[in-house]
DNA sequence: TGAGCAACCAATTTCAGATTGGTTGTTTTT
DNA sequence: AAAAACAACCAATCTGAAATTGGTTGCTCA
């Protein structure tokens, strides 16, 4: 008798589904675990499991280890805070996200800057070339990259490279020793520095990015060097 | 002979500027407790408590509680969470910045992706062509952009890309309507799809970028004429 | 062959106890 | 009397073991 007779499966997915449908379940909720599921239907849990993949393949449900079985369609992961981010990457990760990202942002700046903004931009170089400790330069040296994503005038793409920059700074990159107290008056960066603002003052598109581009590239070559030379 | 004579917290503070100084402690690392500072230095808690207060001041290190001390500025408050965000863009900013970093995305995810990457790239493609709803068409059409995302196997740059997501999500185009249940079977997507998966499948990285940079243009343009015309 | 079953696995949660910077009140020292 | 020393306590946080949960494997039985 076919018909009449059904599975323990079949069986299990008609009762969870009348379950659900009943309930008014909440999207979010938890529903019993598999286990307490075998004992209130009577069945055994490999039907249990067997209906509970059929309804977690309609999207009526998401299930994962050690947290349980949930109605309606599984959360995207959410990476997006701070935190979260710094444990999951590392150093290389975020230059290469620096290199892909900073020099769209300087491309955009160019086509959006205010004259305010070049102004901003041209102190915080003349600041860092009078650093008097590597601590102060670096003050600016952000300062500089930050103004130039904020003379985009876009404030999500200024909120994403804060998230960046934050990452940035709370992924380790060990002690990085300087061997001269302050940097050169000749240091890469200077007249890096220089062209990529000039090119944002001209508001050449292409050249800002180029810039920015061999500016990343220059930093990450003096980081690796640093660090395989063992100072 | 006050000239001589220090009392501890002066005491306790000159060895921590010393200890800090000499060590190279790297930023970020974490100092004893102050519990073990007394006894290493030979003097009180107050005493050494006095000293970490005026270093804390200087911002050469911070403290909380249950957590510790640590070397360097306290880490800056995440104002970079989706709310935040949300409530100071627009869905031009929006639209603007997935268009500058998205085929950058792309970019990458030709260099980096699986085998199996374009594999689930593609069954994200025939699945929203074979969508009944434009609410499923969406969600594949998601999965797809998620899915090139993840195939950079840089986490930060997911994270990012999520984050941009979100904020999509989140920022309202108000209600959209659609002149036909379903996406039409020669809907401009899925033929700008199918080029932007083949050049990343094709390794091209130039081609990448620049399909999905007409891509999300082609969206855009949709949109804007679905709000122009009223429909 | 397929379902039932038990044991096991790995991811996650939970909870008690220890740890940590911060605070308060009393005692000791100067 | 003022300041430092000291102890006890507090709340936030960390730590680690135990329990829980969905997923997996291998064996048994019909």
């Amino acid at each position: 008798m076919a018909l009449i007779e059904e599975n323990d499966a079949q069986s299990a997915l008609t009762q969870l589904r009348a379950y659900m449908a009943q309930q008014q379940l909440p999207v979010n909720s938890r529903l019993p675990t598999e286990r307490e599921l075998c004992q209130a239907l009577g069945v055994t849990r490999t039907a249990v499991r067997k209906a509970l993949a059929t309804l977690e393949a309609e999207g009526q449900l998401w299930r994962h280890v050690g947290k349980g079985t949930f109605v309606g369609t599984r959360p995207i992961e959410d990476l997006t805070d701070i935190a979260t981010i710094t444990g999951r990457t590392n150093p290389v990760e975020v230059m290469r996200t620096r290199e892909l990202i900073e020099p769209e942002i300087a491309r955009l700046a160019a086509l959006n800057a205010t004259g305010r903004d070049i102004e901003e931009m041209r102190l915080c170089m003349a600041k860092s070339r009078a650093a008097d400790t590597w601590r102060q330069y670096e003050s600016w040296d952000n300062r500089l990259h930050r103004v130039i994503a904020e003379s985009t005038q876009n404030k999500l793409l200024l909120a994403l490279f804060d998230t960046l920059n934050s990452v940035r700074r709370a992924v380790a990159w060990g002690r990085l020793r300087h061997n001269k107290p302050r940097p050169d008056p000749d240091h890469h960066s200077f007249a890096e520095h220089e062209a990529l603002v000039e090119a944002i003052a001209e508001r050449d598109m292409d050249r800002a990015a180029q810039a920015m581009r061999r500016h990343l590239e220059s930093v990450e070559r003096n980081l690796l060097r640093r660090r395989t030379a063992g100072r």
